[in-house]
DNA sequence: TATAATTAAATTGCACTCAATCAAAATCGC
DNA sequence: GCGATTTTGATTGAGTGCAATTTAATTATA
C-alpha cells in the first residue's frame, strides 16, 4: 500500500496538472486553423485584444492577457512585420507604446472569424459544461489576482 | 453596438483563454515554493510521475505528461545532473530509455510533500468547485484524445 | 527645482513547447 | 531471412514565458 503522506504528490490529485495539460492541448487545436492566417496563438489573442479596443498601450495588453513586455514585445513586433498593427509612442506619455490596428489587421478579423467555432467543433463539452468551466476558471484566476 | 458577427472573437467568451491565462497562474504560484527544491515546474512534474511508478521510459513520462521527447530529453537530462534520476536504455528494447528514481531522488521527495499544501493555501476555491474543475478539466482532456 | 522614486518598455538569459526531421532499433510482410 | 515500415528518442529551430536588469520618461518630494 502506498504510504498516504504521498497522496498529495500524484498528478490526478492536483488542480494544477489538468489545467496545465488541457490549456496545451487546447492550444494545440487552434495551430491547424491559424496557420491559414499566418498567426500563433499567442499573436491571435493579442490581434483578438486590438482588434476589439483598436488601439491600446502595451501594458493594456499585457494586463488584458497575464502576459509582461518581454513577452509581448517580440509579439507585437512580429505583428507589425506581418502588416496587422502599428507601433508608435503616445505623444502624451513618451513611456507608452501604443499598438493600434491597420486596414490589413481589420481585414484579418474576418478571416478570423471562422476559428472560434473550427476549434469549437473540436471540443466536446455540453454547453453547460463548458459554461461551468468558463466560469469556475475566471473565479480561479480572480481568486488569484 | 459591436456587430454580432465579432462576438466570438472576443477573449471573455471562449475558453481557451481563462485555460490558458488560470494555467499559467497557478504554474507561477509554485516557483517560490520549487525554487527551494531547485526543480522549475515541468522538472517537478516529471518528477511525480517517477517517484510514483520508481522507473519508466521517456514514452510513457510523455504519455502521463501530455509532452514529447523533444521537452522532455532536456527535462530527464536536467534531473539527471542534479542526481535525482538515472538514465539507460532498455536491455531488451534499445530504443527505450528508462528513467529510475535514485536516493537523492527519493529523499527530495520528502521535501516535496510540503509544496500541494502551499500552493493550495494560494488558490481559494471551494473544496466542491475544485473538485468540479478537476472533473471537467479531465472531461476536456479525455475528449480531446 | 533638483533629486528621488516610480513607471513603461525593452533587453537579456534561461527554460520550456512543439513541429519537423533524423538515426537507430525493432517489427512486419513476404 | 530481408527489405519496408514503424517505433523510440534525440536534435533543431522558431516562438514563447518569465525573472531580472536597464533605459528613458514622468511624477513625487524635500
Amino acid at each position: 500500500m502506498e504510504p498516504q503522506k504521498y497522496d498529495m504528490l500524484k498528478l490526478e490529485n492536483q488542480l494544477c496538472f489538468p489545467l496545465y495539460a488541457a490549456a496545451r492541448e487546447v492550444t494545440k487545436r487552434y495551430r491547424p486553423f491559424l496557420d491559414d492566417l499566418n498567426l500563433t496563438y499567442t499573436q491571435y489573442i493579442t490581434m483578438m485584444v486590438i482588434w476589439e479596443c483598436g488601439e491600446c498601450s502595451v501594458k493594456a495588453l499585457g494586463e488584458k492577457l497575464y502576459l509582461d513586455s518581454g513577452t509581448l514585445t517580440p509579439v507585437v513586433k512580429s505583428l507589425e512585420q506581418k502588416g496587422y498593427v502599428r507601433r508608435f509612442r503616445s505623444t502624451e506619455d513618451e513611456r507608452v507604446l501604443l499598438v493600434s490596428i491597420t486596414d490589413e489587421g481589420r481585414a484579418l478579423r474576418d478571416k478570423a472569424t471562422a476559428v472560434p467555432m473550427q476549434v469549437g467543433a473540436c471540443i466536446h463539452l455540453a454547453p453547460e459544461e463548458a459554461v461551468t468551466l468558463h466560469r469556475l476558471l475566471y473565479k480561479l484566476l480572480a481568486e488569484m489576482e
